[in-house]
Formats: C-alpha cells, sequence, structure tokens
DNA sequence: TTACGATACGGAGCGGTGTTCCGCTTTGTC
DNA sequence: GACAAAGCGGAACACCGCTCCGTATCGTAA
C-alpha cells in the first residue's frame, strides 16, 4: 500500500483542485462549528459556514464520523504517541498511565459532545467509536501491561472497558459544575491500586 | 402527609373517568415500548401503542420526563427505600452502600437507554434528571456519610459526582459485551476505600 | 331523560433535522 | 475552444417533536 489514502487526512491521488479546497474549507468550518454548537451540530449549519451545499459534506464525509474523525484525527494521534513517550519517560508505569489518562481526558472534555458522540451507537457515530477504540485501545493496553507488570495495579482490568467507562464519565461535564469526572477518574485509578476487590 | 398528589401516581381529584383510564392505558404502553424500544421511543410509537392520540399524552405528561418519571416511579421509589433498609441490616455501612449502588445499577442497567437519558441536558429530558436526582441523592449521601463515620472510606466524596459517575457508567451497555459497567463501579469503589490519592 | 357546559380527545400542521438525488457548473485535457 | 468527467448545490422526501383547535365525550342539573 503505497499511499495514506484511508478517508479525510491526505489529498488521495487524481482530485480536483476545487474539490480538495472544499475538503479543506469543510474541515475549518467544522472544526468552528463543533466549538460553538458541539459535533452534533446541524449538517446544514456546518455546509452554510463553509459556503457549500450539502451534497459537497455527505460527498467527502459519507457518515458524521468521517468528519469528526477528519477534525481530530491530529490530536487523537498525539494522544497516541504521546503513550510509548510517556511510559519511557515517566517516573514508574503507573505514573504514566496516569498521565496519559489525563490527556485523554483533557481532549475529551475540551470538545462539546464527543464523550457522548463516543458511545451514541446510533446515528452515523458508529465509525467513531471504532476509531478511537483502534486508535487508542493498543497504547492503554500497553501502559496497563507494563503497570501490571511492574506490580503497580492489579490484573485483569481490560483497556477497552476502562478507555469506555473513562468516555462515559466525560459525558456532560457541562451541564453541571457540581461534577468534574476528572476526580472519579482519579478514584478508579486509586482501585485499580488496590491488590483485590473483598 | 395524608395525600401522594404531586404527577403522575395518584389519580388527583375530579379529573374525568375517561381520562383516568387513558392515563393508565399509556403507562402500561409507554412500558411496554420502552422495553423494546428505549426511553427515547418516538411519541407516535407510544401514541399507536395506547390507541390514543398525540395530544392525550402531551396532555399528561407534558415533558418526556413526566412520562419516564411516571413508568418507573415505583422503581425508583423501592430503590430509595432500600438505602436506609441496608443500613440497618448489613454488616457494615460500607457493605450497605454496596449492595445499594448494586440495586441502583440493576436498576438502569434493564432500563434501555434511561443512563443516557439522565444526562442527556435536552429535550424534555431534564426533569428526569432532576426527579433522579433529588430523590436519590439523600439516600446514597446518608450511606456515604455512614461509611464514613465508620471510617470505612476516605471523606470527601460528593454524593451528586458519584451517582453521576454511576449513571455514566451505565451508558451503552447493550452495545458490546466486552464492557460491562460493574467492573468498573467495582473499581471506583475500591478507590473509595484507599485513604488518599497520592 | 334530556340538555348543556366543561373536559378531554385526535390528528393535521408547523418547524427542524438527516439523507438522497439529479440537473447544472466547473475542471482538466485534447 | 470543445467536450467528457468530476463535482456541486439545494430541492425534495422521510421522520420527529410539539402545538392547536374543531369535535366527541362526560358529568350534572333540570
Amino acid at each position: 500500500m503505497p499511499s495514506a489514502s484511508q478517508s479525510g487526512e491526505v489529498p488521495a491521488r487524481s482530485k480536483r483542485a476545487d474539490a480538495l479546497r472544499n475538503q479543506q474549507t469543510l474541515l475549518a468550518a467544522a472544526a468552528e462549528v463543533f466549538v460553538t454548537s458541539g459535533v452534533d451540530a446541524p449538517i446544514r449549519e456546518i455546509a452554510a459556514k463553509a459556503g457549500v451545499g450539502m451534497g459537497t459534506i455527505y460527498r467527502n464525509f459519507p457518515t458524521r464520523a468521517d468528519l469528526v474523525v477528519a477534525v481530530y484525527r491530529h490530536q487523537v494521534e498525539a494522544c497516541a504517541e504521546a503513550g510509548p513517550v510517556l511510559l519511557a519517560g515517566a517516573d514508574s508505569p503507573f505514573a504514566a498511565l496516569r498521565q496519559w489518562i489525563g490527556l485523554f481526558v483533557d481532549f475529551l472534555v475540551t470538545k462539546h459532545g464527543l464523550a457522548g458522540a463516543l458511545q451514541s451507537d446510533s446515528s452515523g457515530f458508529a465509525a467513531l467509536h471504532t476509531y478511537f477504540v483502534e486508535r487508542l485501545e493498543p497504547v492503554c493496553a500497553q501502559l496497563l501491561d507494563a503497570a501490571v507488570a511492574a506490580g503497580e495495579i492489579r490484573p485483569g482490568t481490560q483497556p477497552y472497558e476502562l478507555m469506555r467507562g473513562i468516555g462515559n464519565l466525560c459525558i456532560g461535564r457541562d451541564s453541571d459544575p457540581r461534577y468534574d469526572p476528572r476526580r472519579l477518574i482519579g478514584l478508579l485509578l486509586d482501585g485499580l491500586q488496590q491488590p483485590r476487590s473483598p
């Protein structure tokens, strides 16, 4: 496989110049709209912001997830790559895990509605969940394994379950100031350090 | 307190007989539809199942939350009342807390889409969140306080935050067999038992 | 029993959303 | 400059929540 291809990233050969321009315009507009109206903003709103028709959006990003993934791909990538780096640099594997989860939470919490979209099985969001899991689950697994091997946390925790739980905890952070997912996630990590539950 | 009153429970004097009949029919139909299509099933579907017009639904239950609350009121009530009972009967306050949370999770997990609706700020679901919090938060607070007083868990955890986190963790349980919120909630409880996080 | 106001009912209709589809425009090439 | 292919836009359709009002039903007083 010579080219990067996949979905929204790099040009993918032999597309018309105006099409490429539109793709970039769309990504910029979507990023902007996501900030103010959340990731499930009306398609029409994004189209209007970008100055294109709805057909153009659906042609470039068939499902909503494709658009969201394209917008946040860089940040997800950065988070994924931070895993091994933290593991190499931190005081201990568990410290690395804690820091990495901090990055993940920061990312989710600053993107309005993203956490909710991540588990929403309906709409075209299914692919979003898939992308996040495929990209980040192995990273999380590596950190977990290292911490287990170091004897810092109990074994048996599945990375998928942990990530999904953290994602769920980040849902709806904005709606009530009394709710701060970080405290609960800290509790979860403390729980991991317990040798065994009764 | 002589009368139950409030919203969807007991007759509330001087309503027409057919109206009361319809209210009961609606509750039964809604309960049935919620099982198969989740708590955000189309209003029209519930109306059709009950054999009434949509106007009748909105007259009896102005917001979706009112309908959901009416359908599940008994179970929420039972959960709330179980709190003090467990506290009196269990081996320790923390054991009671654990059992009570088990009841709460069982309830949420068996109602398709309820957990998600609980945090969804949009639609007419806001009142649902309010009802759950008002009814169950004090119960949770009592259990937490008792466990803290017994020295079984660290102080400082807010009941609202804990309940909301548990609710969030229960979201989307059906979509993937690898995800079981109970394990994570167990982890959370283990974390509570830690004296202090670093 | 009848007659009549109050009460409740039903569903057409409105506004908003996702998604499709096809006539028209733009682009790149010969 | 001409012409196919690629791309564009937005009208149109389906679905949903919610409102509103003409009509049907109920309870009661005569």
